[in-house]
DNA sequence: ACCACGATGTATCGGACCGATACATCGCAC
DNA sequence: GTGCGATGTATCGGTCCGATACATCGTGGT
């Protein structure tokens, strides 16, 4: 998961350590508290290693904005490789079980804008499934089991089923948008501006922002 | 936290490994997915050699239901000692950062009617602060960052704040209730019948057994 | 002029937990 | 009688977390 969500990063564009756990809390503040540097410092070795990413020479490129201020000291700047990029197309379009809990749903769809359509369905109804068996489970023990259990455990399991609910709710809206063509709102480039040579075909319906 | 679950469980009844894993799920199944056996069994080992539970002779007691039938096998039963619930009454009193997140929560909810009012309200109160600081985060993050972010993770963001809103409105209520002495419904005595040495003061609205 | 403090930054260690896997037995349906 | 799904115990490798250590920077207070 770590390891996609870094390549995933780091094709939006070069950070180091530091920053990449900032970046990743912002983007999946959401859905999990976010990645230590117990794993993070760790993993970035791993994938140095793999050769899916390398380490840059500091602050050369990018001039003009934020001078030189506070210039190289122990930072290491983190960039994707050319083999990186293919690892992140390979890991962002197979799906399967750990795609669809709670912290692997997160961080694909973190990445949605960068995946293609049929693979984002899929995932979005591979979530859907994964929900309703959770929302099935919870009603069998609300209804059946009840009165085995105390008043605290049923007012969390009643809470859990509606969040359940909720979020089926959610994703059919999710996956009627992504039938019909258009994304929820709209995916829009990263920060990256060059570079086409990435998988991901253009989504379809690319149209416009949300807030009326 | 682990450790905290199966003491809390084999106080209301002895249970071998499987049946405790199966009584995990229907418990906590509304929070997390559930223990794997990978964590199950070390820590029963664990626990085992600290003193906190024990292993018992197969079914010998509470004859009358369900005669022999499978009598004795490779299942090994497990009993909580009076240390494992000094221990148990120990870890459910004290709170922390980790009793408010996610899986710490709910599993300290799910044995809330063992659990004091002062301690219940303790971490009902510093399960809001934590839910309302993730909301500010979230806030923030589609208030002043949201051009940076790409419509997907926007869209992430706003089911999470809405799932945070929600969650402390719940627990709001949870909170209200608390305070007005009433559980949500009513907190019952377990199974365990004598020992009565245990610290954790009993709880105000003391009622009866279950089933009723 | 000094320095305390919080943000930035890299890094490691032990431990908790997961997912896959390997077995072995039971009761039941075909 | 036989295969199959539920019951049951157990381990292994790997991911991730929480605590901790340490060093530098800019800022603001005194």
């Amino acid at each position: 998961m770590l390891e996609l969500a870094i390549l995933g990063l780091l094709q939006e564009a070069s950070m180091h350590g530091y920053e990449l756990r900032k970046e990743l809390t912002a983007k999946l503040g959401a859905i999990r508290a976010a990645f230590s540097y117990g794993s993070l410092y760790p993993t970035l070795r791993r994938l140095q290693a793999a050769g899916w990413i390398a380490e840059a020479a500091e602050t050369p490129a990018t001039a003009e904005e934020v001078p030189a201020l506070t210039s190289r000291r122990g930072r290491v700047v983190y960039t994707i490789t050319a083999e990186g990029k293919e690892r992140f197309a390979q890991l962002i379009a197979q799906t399967g079980p750990e795609t669809y809990g709670d912290s692997g749903f997160g961080v694909h769809f973190a990445f949605f804008s960068r995946t293609d359509q049929a693979t984002r369905l899929r995932i979005l109804e591979g979530r859907r499934r994964t929900i309703e068996e959770r929302r099935e489970g919870l009603r069998d023990m609300l209804g059946r089991a009840a009165e085995r259990l105390d008043a605290y455990t049923l007012e969390l399991q009643r809470h859990g089923l509606e969040a359940c609910e909720r979020e089926v709710r959610w994703l059919e809206e999710l996956i009627a948008n992504e039938r019909s063509g258009r994304a929820p709102t709209v995916p829009q480039e990263g920060t990256a501006g060059g570079r086409r040579e990435d998988n991901s075909p253009p989504p379809p319906g690319e149209s416009r922002k949300e807030r009326p």
